[in-house]
DNA sequence: CAACTATATCGTTATTCGACGATATACGAT
DNA sequence: ATCGTATATCGTCGAATAACGATATAGTTG
């Protein structure tokens, strides 16, 4: 159906760097309101037990468990399992080069503005 | 977990915070890495044409537009016409909420890795 | 052992995304 | 007026995402 792809020779490479591929996949993980606040809790709490995690974002078990999934695979979280629960925390140093993209875009301006986000 | 009480009154709302809804959509628009390397070109050069865009991410002019029309979306660019061309520049002020978020996440005793981008 | 609890996974469905080529638009230059 | 350039939009396709209920798994407790 689609023409072949003629993109023999020329140099239609998409130019993604693995840094690039790095940085959006971390952002692409946060890209859903759920698992901003599930991090978002992970952060207010320490730790958290997945049941909790259902019972506070309010969306189906089975969606929360693909959301901290999702994260899992991000490595933003990780899941101890302490049978029958799962045990999350943050491990928000997997973070860092979204976190230095997104600094050395803003214009170095004040960085005094570190309040944590109201507890929920 | 006990039986849900069924979607009548309470219960399922799904607990999304504006601030979330917020933050999670400036995530998911820096959530391809074409668009990353839209961002990084941005930053590198000042500003820059449409053109010149497409020619370095490397894919169909259709499909760059519509990741600079994401971008936009998101406020992150913003594009002057400059018939028959656009220039496009970056905002990064709207991306504070999301990397005031990354920076509540990361213990601030972590400064030590900072090389910029690009060392690879 | 049986029941309960917490979690993961499966199967399904509807929606969105990412990519492309083709086409439309709008201006400057010839 | 026609051509060329730069950009946006349309239509389409396949793949990925998000959501759910149902079910499987595995440990703890009665």
């Amino acid at each position: 159906m689609a023409t072949q792809p003629i993109r023999s020779e020329e140099t239609k490479s998409p130019t993604e760097t693995p840094e690039d591929i790095a940085i959006a996949a971390l952002a692409k993980a946060l890209g859903h309101p759920a698992r901003i606040g599930i991090v978002s809790m992970l952060l207010a709490r320490q730790t958290c037990i997945g049941c909790d995690i259902v019972e506070e974002i309010g969306l189906a078990q089975s969606t929360t468990s693909e959301h901290l999934r999702i994260l899992k695979a991000a490595g933003i979280i990780t899941g101890e399992i302490e049978r029958p629960r799962v045990c999350y925390s943050l491990n928000p140093l997997v973070l860092e080069p979204l976190r230095q993209f997104l600094n050395t875009l803003v214009p170095a301006t004040t960085e005094k503005n570190t309040k944590p986000r109201g507890a929920n």
